[in-house]
DNA sequence: CATGTAGATGACGTTCACGTAATGTGAACG
DNA sequence: CGTTCACATTACGTGAACGTCATCTACATG
């Protein structure tokens, strides 16, 4: 068994953060890790936390944008109150990332296009080379 | 025509920005607008520069990453010399974007999933409500 | 017991990406 | 001709997301 329960070395090995950037997620109530003595011991839960986190950042979410985002994700920590505002919340956040992804098709599409144009570019360059010789 | 030039206010109000931003990104050498005595003038290059910058920083690149990116999309504006090491670096870019949208991909999956779930707590929560009356 | 070693807690520093005055200037308008 | 715009420059301010440094504990180890 990993025993569930990872100090914060091992986190930082794990996902390749510092400590401070633990503890500064911890302050910003992203992270709940618990506590034994003075020490953190970060769950199961701590870690799917951070994957999104990490996730969501790659992406160019603020951590506050991603802490909303977690919320929706783990509705099932907290009470179920007003789950179908949420649900909304949940909805809307969908529609934004598939907008996203159509965003980053067309980039995807685009610079294809112009790596076309520079194998072109390149394989004239060679010819004229061979011209020149 | 649109004249092909704007001044710095058609441009805010055309992308919203504002000009603060705009003189920003040329002193970071995003953009080279003309001068005409003081004033800038934006050229069509600069629009379609913009529009770079502006979609890759929904995608979380900063601005030194877009620079670098849009020296790729640009290559014909400068002298083409290692052209092929350009085409090198806007390959691995493209893996870069392809390997970023199968990330996005697997978190849209995930909240749909998610909402589903949402959708039977919610369905569920229906019933109880009125097996309660 | 001295000495690490791992982690904790402030508190201040830093970088990025602009915001926000303060001040200046050239063309246009009444 | 004074004033209003629209734009310019210079410089300092700001929030986000940590980095860094000093200091303090708790525990293990020779």
């Amino acid at each position: 068994m990993t025993e569930d329960l990872m100090t914060i070395r091992e986190m930082c090995e794990t996902y390749d953060v510092t400590p401070r950037t633990l503890r500064f997620y911890e302050a910003k109530e992203l992270l709940f890790p618990i506590r034994e003595g003075q020490k953190r011991l970060f769950t199961k839960s701590d870690r799917a936390r951070l994957k999104l986190i990490l996730r969501g950042k790659r992406f160019g979410f603020s951590l506050e944008e991603i802490r909303q985002l977690l919320d929706l994700y783990h509705v099932g920590d907290q009470q179920m109150t007003q789950i179908s505002r949420t649900y909304e919340i949940a909805c809307e956040r969908l529609e934004d990332m598939e907008a996203r992804r159509e965003e980053l098709t067309q980039a995807i599409d685009d610079l294809k296009e112009q790596l076309r144009w520079g194998e072109k570019v390149i394989a004239s360059v060679k010819q004229d080379k061979k011209a020149a010789e």
